[in-house]
DNA sequence: GCGACAG
DNA sequence: ATCTTGTCGC
C-alpha cells in the first residue's frame, strides 16, 4: 500500500527559514551511543524519486534482516515536492514523504540509511542527522559523492578508509566497499560513532559498491514513482490522485 | 563577483 | 535527481 501525505502547513518555505530550523535542530543530535551493533536486528534503507513535471515525490523505507540482508517489510508514501533543491537542503526536500513511509512500515526500522549525508553537511546537519532527530531512530548517511568535503584516496582493497574532512575536522569517512571500485562517504546522523556507521556500510556492501538497504529502496521508490505518474493515465489524475 | 555544490 | 544506447563483465 502507498500512502499519501500533504507538505505540513509550517514547512519552510525561504532558504533562511531552512537553514535556522537546521540550526535549532541541530543541538538535539545524540553522539554519545555506539549504535546497534552491525549483523543483528533491523536495518532500513530509506530513498526517495522526484517528477519534478507533476509534482510527485515517492518515497521508499524497505527493512532488511541486517544478518542475511533478506527483506523484511516495506512501505511507499507519495507526496507533493516540498522544497527545492538547494545544496545543504536537501532534507527539506525529502523528509515528509520519508516520514511517512517510515510510518507505514508494519514494524520497528532499527538502523535507518539515509542516501545522502548526515554531520558532513555545511552546518553539521544533513539528511541523515535531520531524519535521526525528527524519528529518535540511530541514522546514518551513504552519499555517492564527496560534496564539498576533501579526502585522500583510501587503499585499493574493500575496507580500506580515509577521512572525510571539512578542513581539518573529520565530518565522515570516504569508505571503499569494493576493491579499486570509488568509494562511498559515510557519515554519522543521530545515536551512533562513525566507526559503527563504517562497520554496517560494510556489513550492508557484500556485492555492490552502495549498500543493499539503499539499492532496495532506489529501486521501490523509482517503481512507486513509475506506478503513480509514468505508468497509466493522464497528467491531471496522476496529480489528482495525491 | 564567480564557481562548486548530498539528491 | 533526471534525460538516455549500447556495451563490457561478473
Amino acid at each position: 500500500m502507498t500512502t499519501t501525505v500533504p507538505v505540513p502547513d509550517d514547512w519552510p518555505v525561504t532558504e533562511e527559514q531552512a537553514r535556522a530550523v537546521q540550526d535549532a535542530l541541530r543541538a538535539r543530535v545524540v553522539l554519545d551511543e555506539a549504535g546497534p551493533p552491525p549483523g543483528t536486528g533491523h536495518v532500513t534503507g530509506v530513498d526517495v524519486a522526484y517528477d519534478d513535471e507533476r509534482d510527485v515525490v515517492a518515497a521508499a523505507a524497505v527493512v532488511l534482516d541486517a544478518a542475511s540482508l533478506d527483506v523484511v517489510a516495506e512501505a511507499t508514501a507519495l507526496g507533493r515536492i516540498s522544497f527545492p533543491y538547494v545544496p545543504g537542503l536537501l532534507a527539506f526536500r525529502e523528509i515528509p514523504t520519508v516520514l511517512a513511509a517510515l510510518d507505514a512500515l508494519p514494524c520497528p526500522p532499527g538502523l535507518v540509511v539515509c542516501d545522502g549525508y548526515g554531520l558532513a553537511h555545511p552546518r553539521r546537519f544533513g539528511l541523515a542527522a535531520h531524519l535521526g532527530v525528527l524519528t529518535g531512530l540511530p541514522t546514518i548517511g551513504v552519499a555517492k559523492n564527496p560534496f564539498t568535503f576533501t579526502y585522500a584516496d583510501p587503499d585499493t582493497p574493500r575496507g580500506s578508509s580515509a577521512p572525510l574532512l571539512d578542513g581539518t575536522e573529520e565530518v565522515g569517512r570516504a569508505l571503499r566497499t569494493r576493491d579499486g571500485v570509488k568509494p562511498v562517504f559515510v557519515s554519522v546522523g543521530h545515536r551512533i560513532t562513525l566507526d559503527g556507521a563504517c562497520a554496517h556500510t560494510l556489513s550492508l556492501t557484500p556485492s555492490h559498491r552502495l549498500p543493499e538497504t539503499t539499492r532496495r529502496a532506489d529501486a521501490l521508490c523509482r517503481r512507486a514513482l513509475r506506478e503513480a505518474t509514468g505508468g497509466g493515465g493522464d497528467l491531471s489524475t496522476a496529480s489528482e490522485a495525491i
